[in-house]
DNA sequence: GCCGTTTTCGGCCCGACTGTTTTCAGTCG
């Protein structure tokens, strides 16, 4: 079982024990643990559960329990008070373990399609507690719950938030806004967009919001705080505050809860109190600080924790390290042209290469056995090889690198001849076929393009696509530690629906001992200018510029330095 | 169930909004 797994079987314990109405702090630990679980970097089945902070000696029992067998006795105890369907039906929104069991105690409901059923033949109406509106909502909610199930990825979100921001912005009385919640630390889905905004009457800015063009449908709107609904089901909170609330409030809504819940009880450790206005005195009620984010980590003893470090990962306890930035990266190791399945020549895309100022750039087209993109057999990579030669006189500052994207085939072979590799300045190994092997073969097939001494770097290693393809599944430790042995780096690649690396992975990479390279990947030359979402992904892994093998001037420190033609 | 600058018991982050109530419970973030 993967940590995947045990923050699912988390996440089922503590909604049954809500269903059964255990202690709510009780809850509330299984909930903690289970969020501790989803952000932890090291494999569970590494590391003994207990040591972590928040997990206890009998947490730490029921995550060796999920780990050997996926579920829990007292998961299977639970199950056997309660109808295993209830458990979809609290990821409906706005309803909740009460309201879930008010409908099985009185209506039998059992599942999301009883719901559905009562719903539509009135019958939730009748239920003490709840009422027509009620119905109408968990009819509506449900609706929409099944029509958006997944999150958005982050730039997607960016685009959507970012016309909303401007629009609150530029609202009479407005002062200051931002985004704030997931968005503004630099996940790569985000669930809701949450845009915060300080202002001494709030009617504009809570308008503009609800009143946007890209506004489906209003789901809530009070004086300070307001939900809608965008095209394609996303949704989007407003919450206005007081400009001298602005600090406490931005700290507040950009989270995450587990970070926040750290700071709070740091907070009351020291006498204070903190909410979205501001942080208090318990003793006198007098405020201590409240106007920027800074005033309140620095009163609590921290320095401003920057927002892709808000994870509840021991970032209040931790010292925070130097941060890559964008501007550290010196060149992009992996993109596409005419060659294979590329919008642009070589020289167009070097071109743009030498505007963003890098040092260098590699051309990595695909290999022969892609042929739905147009993949390079030998031949065409000695054809290849002239043209850049030609391009390189053109762009005499540029290290332009001739590399490729090599297929690892579904035995691991790297599919090009040996002599052809070796001759090419670098050579990326990707999975792109034979998706779906069982983990122990793809581990060996990955294992075996590593050892075999040909590629220097793994192209996203684990293959996911948003929304739409999970990781494969394989070892990655032992393909960690193998790259770790043959030298081997591994990518962040900074494309929007791979991000793969993605944050916990890459920081177990730096801690196996690798080298990472952030690539863009572009197949356009817009693409090559998407670093910085790989440079987040860095980020979120505490990582600064020096596991970075494209944050070295000059050239890439990859396997054989690269032959600078003259 | 976890945890300790209030340390092995007794607390546990905090407030907005909605709906069904007529002072509050449920849900969310």
């Amino acid at each position: 079982m993967t940590n995947k797994d045990v923050s699912a079987g988390l996440h089922r314990l503590t909604r049954l024990l809500q269903l059964t109405g255990a202690d709510m702090h009780r809850v509330r630990a299984y909930q903690r643990a289970e969020g501790i679980v989803r952000g932890l970097a090291e494999d569970l089945n590494d590391i003994d559960p207990q040591s972590l902070d928040g997990i206890g000696a009998s947490l730490a029992e029921t995550i060796r329990e999920l780990l050997q067998t996926g579920t829990t006795a007292q998961e299977q105890a639970l199950l056997a008070e309660v109808p295993a369907g209830l458990l979809q039906v609290m990821e409906i929104p706005d309803v909740g373990p009460k309201h879930t069991r008010l409908m099985w105690e009185h209506l039998g409901v059992e599942s999301v399609d009883d719901v559905e059923a009562a719903a539509k033949a009135g019958r939730i109406r009748d239920i003490p507690g709840l009422g027509a509106r009620s119905e109408q909502k968990i009819l509506a909610n449900l609706e929409r719950w099944r029509q958006h199930q997944s999150r958005t990825r982050r730039p997607d979100a960016l685009a959507l938030a970012e016309p909303l921001l401007a629009a609150v912005r530029a609202a009479d009385g407005v002062v200051q806004a931002s985004l704030a919640g997931s968005l503004r630390r630099g996940r790569d889905t985000i669930g809701d967009l949450d845009i915060l905004a300080a202002a001494a009457d709030s009617a504009a800015a809570m308008k503009a919001f609800t009143s946007h063009p890209s506004v489906e449908e209003v789901v809530l709107a009070g004086e300070t705080k307001a939900t809608v609904l965008l095209a394609g089901g996303v949704s989007a909170d407003l919450r206005v505050v007081a400009p001298e609330s602005w600090g406490a409030a931005l700290q507040y809504f950009t989270g995450s809860q587990a970070h926040n819940i750290a700071v709070r009880g740091r907070a009351q450790r020291r006498g204070m109190t903190l909410n979205e206005y501001s942080l208090r005195r318990l003793d006198d009620d007098s405020v201590v600080a409240s106007a920027t984010e800074e005033e309140i980590y620095a009163a609590l003893d921290l320095p401003w924790i920057p927002p892709e470090l808000r994870e509840g990962r021991g970032e209040l306890e931790r010292p925070l390290p130097r941060l890559l930035e964008v501007s550290d990266l010196r060149g992009d190791l992996h993109c596409h042209t005419l060659w294979s399945d590329g919008a642009r020549s070589i020289a167009e895309m070097a071109a743009e290469a030498v505007a963003l100022g890098h040092d260098y750039l590699a051309i990595t087209d695909h290999s022969g056995s892609l042929n739905i993109a147009n993949g390079l057999d030998e031949q065409r990579i000695a054809e290849q090889a002239k043209e850049i030669a030609a391009v390189r006189e053109q762009f005499p500052d540029l290290l332009l690198l001739h590399g490729i994207e090599a297929d690892i085939l579904a035995d691991g072979t790297v599919d090009l001849d040996p002599e052809c590799t070796a001759a090419l300045d670098l050579v990326i190994g990707s999975v792109h076929v034979h998706t779906n092997l069982p983990p122990d073969e793809m581990t060996e097939r990955i294992l075996a393009a590593v050892r075999s001494g040909r590629i220097h770097i793994l192209g996203h290693p684990t293959g996911r696509l948003l929304g739409r393809r999970d990781p494969y599944e394989f070892d990655i430790d032992a393909v960690f530690a193998a790259c770790h042995e043959h030298g081997v780096a591994v990518e962040i690649n900074s494309q929007s629906q791979r991000l793969d690396l993605d944050d916990t992975l890459a920081r177990r990479a730096v801690d196996a001992g690798l080298t990472i390279v952030i690539n863009t990947d572009a197949h356009r030359l817009d693409e090559l200018h998407t670093l910085h979402q790989g440079v987040m992904q860095a980020r979120r892994a505490w990582l600064g510029p020096e596991p970075i093998a494209n944050s070295v001037a000059g050239a890439p420190p990859l396997g054989r330095p690269p032959a600078r033609r003259e």
